[in-house]
DNA sequence: CTGAAAGCGCTTACAG
DNA sequence: CTGAAAGCGCTTACAG
């Protein structure tokens, strides 16, 4: 069917091996020869038949990224796709495909890890979330084969990871509104099983201690990654008390926040969100937000892992990626 | 290193033919030598090698997926990751893996297929856009390599599709919107470029005409699919004339002419997005929009693909999902 | 500088 | 009911 290695072989009049070397450009053979074999595979439209390749190298140059199952609504977070578009761009400069699969719950995820790695289609796997005694990573560290994780995973040093400094990036944002004489700091965050919620937490607490300010367990909630389950949080603070401010660590979850004090007509209380998503700068009061630069995480986890794989020396484990803080109307 | 068939023929005592066909449930192979076979896959943690089994079968059992690379902001429509869900999901049940590439903009489509096609890594390509002469349907169809797109091709009649019937779910907004009453109905459209756009454009003037009112060119805008261009668009409109109503193709579309409309004390004009995101439920007015069951495209899609691939009869060349107008506060 | 041969890990037609 | 052999399309150590 396909033109083969063979139809340029016969067609150049060399043997399949010298086709072979002319591809990946050997230097031992003649400079005659690789003319005459580049024009045969021209004139016949030869691409290599990368399976055959792959079997035979016992690489398959794919990269697996596997998206999380567990709750429905988590992918729709802008997140993922930012960083789906950094790994898809830098492993594409890099000649790699981008396999991705998706867990259908959490036990589901090393099921769909096993035969990942058993079927021996990738050549690595990227983990887009990390929780606490994070099971997809325990398997693949046993099954040693390579991955990266995006998030800070529990064992640092053997652990090939990007993540942003959450704490230090909430610390600023929580310090900052302190300063601006905020005291009396709300905080709504994601599920708590997951570590980037954690961290940020550790910021908001961090900064209050820095300011001698006693932290209040009552205006702290952890939920869902869901507007809804925000604005239910929210509520349920501002019954507690009428807060100064409110953190969040995610913009999904201050554009529930947002609604609760709106209704209640605080909408000029200050308001924080988290991944800087661009509706943040389009809402009234416009949202303060910390940009993580999703996609430089996802290009420098496709790089990390790519360097691991192909046994570059790297001189590193992982890579933080910076964050910035951008103020709108809602802290102002 | 890993362990392949060999290993567990000799374990069993039998040939790597016999353990091959234990595999695939052979009828002829008897039940006593099955359970041996399956009693040493078990004891060695056996998995077969899938590149292996590509190379032999000529069929990798994976679908590619391509994402349009064209606008920076596409990507972040959620329905794109939706569609991807029902793609997986459904591939994943059928023993599918998909592998995802982007292209960096519109010329490079075609190269991104080239390669995708003359790897031989995937046994379909599921495309999500579709435009006037679209070079990627082009392309696959002269490689006669099977395809499955989302959005209506010019070549119905010979090309696998999926779509929503988005003429008559535009129609029947703007009809619904007229029989309220409304007669100055303006439209926000993205690229032109796009099937989609042409398409609820064609309900919007047909519903027009049904109903008699003379289509009026100025209240017709197709800019970018982003929040702000919408923006813009909205507040040019607002400068030529004050509509009864804004009918818009994107709920991200929807979200720019809210604010335009706000920022003019002119909430109260009826609007209606389209793709019906998590987000429009939660505007202050809420924002009615036109659900376009994107995870169900996506699986039908995979479904028609599959079929095709392993040549199953399929009945049709294409399915029409349902759409469902999910009326809110904004055109009340 | 180039070729023949072996091998990657499977499947399947052929033979018994 | 089971096995030996050939083949899928590459790459590379070995030989010359």
């Amino acid at each position: 069917m396909s033109v083969t290695i063979k139809d340029v072989a016969s067609r150049a009049n060399v043997s399949p091996s010298t086709v072979s070397r002319v591809i990946s450009d050997n230097s031992r053979i003649s400079d005659a020869t690789k003319k005459r074999v580049r024009a045969a595979m021209a004139e016949l439209n030869y691409q290599p038949n990368l399976i055959a390749r792959s079997l035979t190298n016992k690489s398959t140059k794919t990269l697996g990224l596997l998206l999380p199952g567990s709750q429905e609504d988590l992918l729709l977070n802008p997140f993922f796709v930012q960083a789906m578009r950094g790994i898809s761009s830098y492993a594409k400069g890099k000649g790699y495909y981008i396999l991705f699969t998706h867990a259908d719950n959490d036990e589901d995820e090393v099921e769909v890890l096993t035969n990942l790695v058993g079927s021996q289609w990738v050549d690595g796997i990227i983990l887009t979330t990390v929780k606490d005694n994070d099971k997809s990573i325990a398997f693949l560290k046993e099954k040693k084969h390579p991955f990266v994780v995006i998030g800070k995973p529990d064992d640092e040093e053997h652990t090939y990871w990007v993540d942003n400094d959450n704490v230090k990036a909430m610390f600023q944002v929580v310090d900052l509104l302190i300063k601006k004489g905020k005291k009396n700091i709300g905080f709504i965050g994601g599920a708590h099983e997951f570590k980037v919620t954690k961290h940020r937490l550790l910021g908001y607490l961090k900064a209050l201690k820095v300011n001698n300010i006693k932290a209040d367990l009552n205006l702290i909630y952890e939920k869902d990654y869901t507007e809804n389950a925000a604005y239910e949080a929210t509520k349920e603070l501002l019954e507690y008390c009428v807060p100064d401010a409110i953190v969040t660590t995610d913009d999904l979850i201050a554009f529930g926040a947002q609604r609760a004090l709106i209704e209640n007509n605080m909408g000029n209380i200050s308001l924080v969100g988290f991944n800087n998503t661009v509706l943040s700068m389009y809402k009234i009061p416009s949202i303060s937000s910390v940009d993580i630069n999703a996609e430089k995480l996802g290009m420098f986890a496709a790089k990390l892992l790519i360097n691991h794989i192909e046994k570059q020396k790297v001189d590193t484990t992982n890579y933080i990626i910076d964050t910035k803080f951008i103020e709108r109307d809602s802290t102002k």
